[in-house]
DNA sequence: ACCCAAATCAGTAATGATTACTATTTTATT
DNA sequence: AATAAAATAGTAATCATTACTGATTTGGGT
């Protein structure tokens, strides 16, 4: 991050610009828009220095990908288990944040997931 | 999960009397020294198969292992990302899974996760 | 107890997301 | 414009996890 790139940029304004949580892979995709020739490889490395400069979540449902998310302020993750969807639901405060800082520890990232199954697969399974 | 099997209690055993958050190989390591010849397939599917019936918890804190945890009440992974250590804190409710379920959503397991660095390693930084 | 079908297993091979490597290009400073 | 550090494109390698296969184990029915 000593430089600017703006490989790096087009990759942050993609994944501020959507709530979807995007696989390395569908990041890369949305790049190639506007950059056909980004390398994979770029990809990867941008995304894990913007995860380390704390400009980006890395978060992981269990389903093999990890995601990513350019939603800076605390929120909850909804995992639906059927359909896969990812949804954000805001908090007020990061409590749990604060509460690990009282306990000594100096917390810089936050993620915070509750899989199940949501409500539009629940209305789909009655029929 | 249909049939009894020593192995996938062998391993459920080893996750409930730990709280070091194994990954995969840790638990084969050991289950080993209980049933030396079990396969590594047969760990990688019963963690799987527990995870799915909520036995079990799996918990990904991006250093590219999969980790579980035997802790089936509520609580907050402290993840320092000096050390590498996970501890957790129990939490007195699920309250992020009960708002999730007043919005319409049906929570069937819950990963909280804050990272940063723990007590240990801030006083150790100072030096 | 024995039989049988389903489930699970051990062992090994294959997969595929992610990382590492290298020669080239870009950035920012003087 | 010259330079050095940083970043890139493209490709090869890694390695955690999954898939496959033939043998073994489990549990229900007889």
């Amino acid at each position: 991050m000593k430089k600017y790139s703006r490989q790096r940029e087009a990759i942050l304004k993609v994944l501020c610009s959507t709530d979807t949580h995007p696989t390395a892979n569908q990041v890369y995709d949305r790049v190639r828009e506007t950059i056909p020739n980004i390398s994979l490889g770029t990809v990867y490395r941008n995304l894990a220095a913007l995860s380390a400069a704390g400009k980006v979540l890395s978060v992981s449902v269990g389903d093999g990908y990890e995601r990513f998310d350019g939603n800076n302020s605390p929120h909850l993750h909804l995992h639906c288990k059927l359909c896969g969807k990812i949804t954000d639901l805001p908090l007020e405060t990061d409590y749990f944040a604060e509460t690990a800082q009282s306990r000594g520890f100096t917390p810089d990232s936050s993620v915070y997931i509750v899989s199940g199954v949501c409500g539009e697969c629940n209305t789909k399974e009655k029929n």
